[in-house]
DNA sequence: GAATCACTCCAAAGCGCTTTGGATGAGCAA
DNA sequence: TTGCTCATCCAAAGCGCTTTGGAGTGATTC
């Protein structure tokens, strides 16, 4: 009897038990659970097991109904050496005639391991924005995990209490490693990580920071000197750059590389062309009216995100301008699924790079750290791709 | 010895035990772990441990520490009455000093619950593109999790894979709950998954779904209604339609009330003037462009997502007309945090409704149909707010 | 004074899996 | 026959937590 009320429990909230101890599939299970006792089944009796997938079978059942022990029905399927060919393909068969899946958290309780991998994304409750490149790098990083079995977490942190966060995570063993996500410059979650002891990959890097660590990024910084020299070389030199917080580490170096093209072309660097915002619409919007409304309005537009840019063209329409004659934009573009850059000839000049392949590169590159704990971090340095599109033109004479 | 080894692996990866065996503060716990079978501490003694946080603590440990059985300690952390209120604060307060966390996996293991809530994301092959709403929904609803301890989980599965995929998600017990996004019109996972006893929330409905199941939608059919109505007011007749991909349940509706308004006001339904696909940028130019070109070109656009409409108005500016004046859009907004709708005006004319309310509204739902699961299902309707802004004036006469 | 009760606390049995440390028996050489 | 190796399997001990079924106090009641 107490077999049953577990069975049942296993298939239906407690609540939902009562009734369904009327399901008629469920009373044949239970008689023949009972039978279990009596007279263990042959692997040739039960054909009903197979259309009752929807009741759970766990290991001890499983291995009752093969008349073998929990060990060796664990090893067979775990492709232990110690189990002869025959009664390792009678137990995956009967695995999948019971349709039998592992408890993860009894796995992972014996295991150590959680088969999951975390991402942390901070929120601060100041611009509770989301990144919008999330979506994206989640898809590309979700296809690895589940080719390696794993499952993705996520976890919200917001900015004040990351420390304990990370120590959260840590200790409540629910994921065998993590992706940082938007890094800013000298984060202190890497040094925390480390200490830890707790696998990671960032999502970028963090300047100031010398300990070793895996990270995946963008050639931010390279990125936009070729950007900002290709508009140079148009002849502009009144060039505006729109950017992310630049307390975020890819915005940072993004205006290096911005300044450097300006320096190495002996052209004026204006601090009052240059903005620092979250990268929405609006912003580009605002920041590129309020400057294409001065005497000496820039003729052209760096810019972080696709986003803004889409704003800044809606300010030269609404300025009456036309883009590429009078006003050129280049942008970042992140290849988002949603937002794709046109499709033959681009509508914005754009550096490229694709952030689900990120998300699948960093995905690839946290599970071979977890499986091989003791080699070095791994890095890797994506080069974006100028392409051209029909948002620049010549600067104006 | 065993004992220390096995607080360094709790520590570090087994890899950097044996530099950590050097370490000071380690070697210090070390002394005091081993001098716990001798004497056992006194609340009173271990300041170091303090500082320690590091060095993970499990039940067993810190009842040692406390000189209390696991089952009291237990017990006072997790306010149950049996327990003397000085003892419970005592617990409390060295839980807090040697930053105990409970094991997630193994109180899993033992309550049955997994204290995670999963999000199945349905990913086609064919138009691999992320919802690009799903961010704000995710950080709506992450708040909601957080608040009440739960994880939140993510998986993506490919559309063939669905009736597997959830029966897994049930067996290998990750989960709790899950939010089921992106429905289709007679959708089977609901049927699916009420079979299989796993709590759900759907964020949309399912046309042609019987059975009672939970939900939260927005009022899309009264929405497209009130959006065409309201373009019909302005003396529109030739009024396009840029749906999403009509078999997704929201868009299905969506035209329902699109139809609903002009039926009603007695203008004809052009199916040329109706398209139907994954709502990107491009998608919003081209179809806007190719309409535009036509002799009996459409005056107005109705848009179901801000993304397409920022196509459409691409397509406007293109023709060398002038929005509100010549052509008027009303789209969808779901004031993504990243696509802010402009600022005190509208950029667009739309019907609002906040996708990252939705998201903590399903949240909790879901939370408390798994608190308390004998209760019928709940539902919850949002109605769109029309918000009136630059993108719509009346028809050209 | 015995019985009852409320209040605290504990030992031990799980949860479903992995893994250690054998046990068993067949095969083979001496 | 004995002794040894291999191949194959198993019982039982965990993993870190919750929860059941008491046990030990005093205090209260009759």
């Amino acid at each position: 009897m107490s077999k049953t009320l577990r069975f049942v429990s296993a298939c239906q909230s407690s609540a939902d038990a009562e009734k369904f101890n009327n399901h008629a599939a469920l009373q044949n299970l239970y008689a023949r659970q009972g039978a279990l006792h009596v007279a263990p089944f042959r692997s040739n009796l039960p054909l009903e097991f197979k259309a009752l997938w929807k009741y759970l079978v766990n290991l001890k059942q499983l291995s009752e109904y093969l008349n073998l022990s929990q060990t060796t029905v664990s090893r067979a399927l775990n492709g232990y050496p110690e189990v002869n060919e025959n009664t390792r393909t009678r137990v995956l068969k009967a695995a999948q005639d019971l349709n039998y899946r592992p408890n993860t958290r009894a796995k992972g309780l014996a295991t150590g391991r959680a088969l999951a991998i975390g991402h942390v994304i901070p929120v601060s409750n100041q611009h509770e924005m989301v990144n919008p490149v999330f979506g994206d790098f989640i898809a590309g990083a979700g296809a690895a995990y589940a080719r390696a079995g794993y499952d993705m977490m996520l976890t919200l942190v917001p900015d004040q209490e990351e420390v304990r966060a990370y120590q959260d995570i840590k200790a409540r063993g629910t994921v065998d490693g993590i992706i940082v996500h938007g890094p800013i410059i000298n984060d202190e979650r890497i040094a925390l990580l480390s200490r830890i002891g707790l696998p990671f990959v960032v999502h970028g890097r963090s300047t100031d920071v010398n300990l070793p660590y895996s990270w995946i990024d963008v050639n931010n910084r390279g990125a936009f000197e070729r950007g900002t020299q290709f508009l140079i070389e148009l002849g502009h030199r009144k060039i505006a750059l729109l950017n992310g917080l630049e307390h975020m580490d890819f915005a940072f170096r993004r205006r290096k590389g911005y300044e450097n093209a300006l320096r190495n072309h002996g052209v004026f660097i204006d601090p009052s062309l240059m903005r620092s915002e979250e990268m929405t619409e609006v912003y580009g919007y605002r920041a590129a009216k309020e400057m294409l409304a001065r005497t000496d309005a820039p003729t052209a537009f760096v810019c972080s995100s696709i986003i803004t840019a889409i704003g800044v063209r809606r300010a030269v329409h609404d300025a009456g301008l036309v883009l590429a004659r009078d006003v050129s934009i280049i942008t970042h573009d992140d290849a988002l699924s949603y937002l794709e850059n046109g499709d033959d000839v681009p509508i914005f000049t754009a550096l490229r790079s694709s952030v689900r392949y990120a998300g699948s590169e960093a995905a690839e590159m946290l599970l071979s750290l977890i499986a091989l704990p003791s080699h070095a971090p791994k890095t890797r340095l994506l080069e974006a791709d100028l392409i051209i599109g029909r948002s620049t033109g010549p600067a104006a004479t």
